[in-house]
DNA sequence: ATGCATAGTGTAGATGTTACACCATGAGCT
DNA sequence: AGCTCATGGTGTAACATCTACACTATGCAT
């Protein structure tokens, strides 16, 4: 790395891929925030902003993420480095992609922000978005479909305790695809990665289902001696 | 993203592992470089530079490739952004770490640079390296464990006409694990992205073997069809 | 012609995957 | 109390895939 510091330098910001998973919908949603300002002002974009010198891009991620969306301890993982020159009409902005995983109940639509407004859509209904955050929303769309077969990452996005069913529905909403529900159930709990509460669902006009929670401490010691999760 | 001008703005480099196959012993090896400048003067590193404004970052590292290993249209892919401040001891440097890939015979050891010392070694013989090198390798190395399973890039590190028993070789030093013979064979040819070329090797004191290269057209084919190459 | 080094090939048993349908439970209603 | 309704919860057989494993074929060197 032979270095000069006279070079003019491009600008770094992160954004962020806010999934959360309505269960009343069966949807897996995004949240955007408008735009006040120009360029693109009033069109729809990835939370996100300036990183600032001193602080790594995983720092400038979650502050983002509380200052935007009143986000705080989601799950959050780099997804990549966007860096066309022309991705800002401005100038040169270079931004590194996020992808975060939030349970919605706890995250009501109308997330509080500074300023703009915010709003979860559904992914088959969105509206058109500023810069390349379609390109970006894309890459962070594949990310999830193909980490959530290897990765038990779909509990960041339920509450902690859940029944079968609902596991079910999450994982047919975010993969686009129905499950077979005895072949479902047979393998997650052959992955031993579940605990029953021993409490069962409230208030449901049929038989209550049993609920249960992720047992991370279970996984993390599976995954050291070489767990294949894997649906 | 709301933009603010007035801020410091961190450097950005692009760094590059770029990984060759050693057919006569066996390994897989990395491509550093001996620095000639403070900070870590002499000590190796992985070759980068600046990110210039107007540039992106793949075109950055394109470039790099070319002034300081003189490498030209190889395997190159976007691997992970490492932010942390005190990377680099003088200022805050963010770098867009790249994965490459070069048939070794093409380029022999000692790749010519502008000024510094190039140097090909084995994983398993790393000197200390410059910064957070060693942990951008790290991640190096897995990435390519993992893709290699499900991704055609082997053949990116062999000759364009190769043997079925060199191809296993290469499997075995990145994946840093043995292989059944008949197995590798039978699946690699099931998934019917070699051609046999019709050759076979020259000059050898045994029986010859047959000369097979990889069909990047059908693949691209079998890839959009839903293609499930996977070791 | 023999030796030697590597090329090239098949199968049986075990394991994992798929497709598929019925009884159980509990709330709500009459 | 008994029925209805909605969803919960369960097993198996056919099929496909994966694994382990050993011998013959070829061609050069001597």
């Amino acid at each position: 790395m032979s270095f000069t510091y006279e070079y003019p330098r491009a600008a770094l910001t992160v954004d962020a891929v806010i999934f959360g998973y309505d269960a009343s919908e069966n949807e897996l949603r995004v949240l955007l925030i408008q735009r006040a300002l120009p360029p693109f002002q009033g069109k729809w974009a990835l939370p996100g902003g300036f990183v600032r010198v001193g602080e790594s891009t995983d720092e400038a991620a979650r502050r983002e993420l509380q200052e935007e969306a009143g986000l705080q301890k989601v799950f959050l993982e780099q997804l990549y480095t966007f860096s066309a020159p022309e991705r800002d009409p401005r100038e040169h902005v270079i931004t590194v992609a996020y992808m975060a995983l939030v349970h919605l109940l706890d995250h009501p639509p109308q997330a509080a922000t500074d300023a703009a407004q915010a709003a979860w859509f559904s992914l088959s209904e969105l509206p058109p978005l500023a810069f390349d955050h379609d390109q970006i929303l894309e890459t962070a769309h594949r990310r999830i479909q193909s980490k959530i077969r290897y990765e038990p990452i779909g509990f960041e996005l339920l509450p902690s305790k859940f029944t079968l069913t609902q596991l079910q529905h999450l994982y047919e909403a975010v993969l686009g695809q129905a499950l077979d529900k005895r072949n479902f159930r047979k393998r997650f709990l052959a992955m031993d990665l579940l605990k029953d509460t021993g409490e069962v669902q409230q208030d449901v006009a049929h038989r209550a289902a049993a609920l249960w929670s992720f047992d991370r401490r279970r996984y993390e010691r599976l995954r050291k001696e070489g767990l294949n999760f894997s649906l």
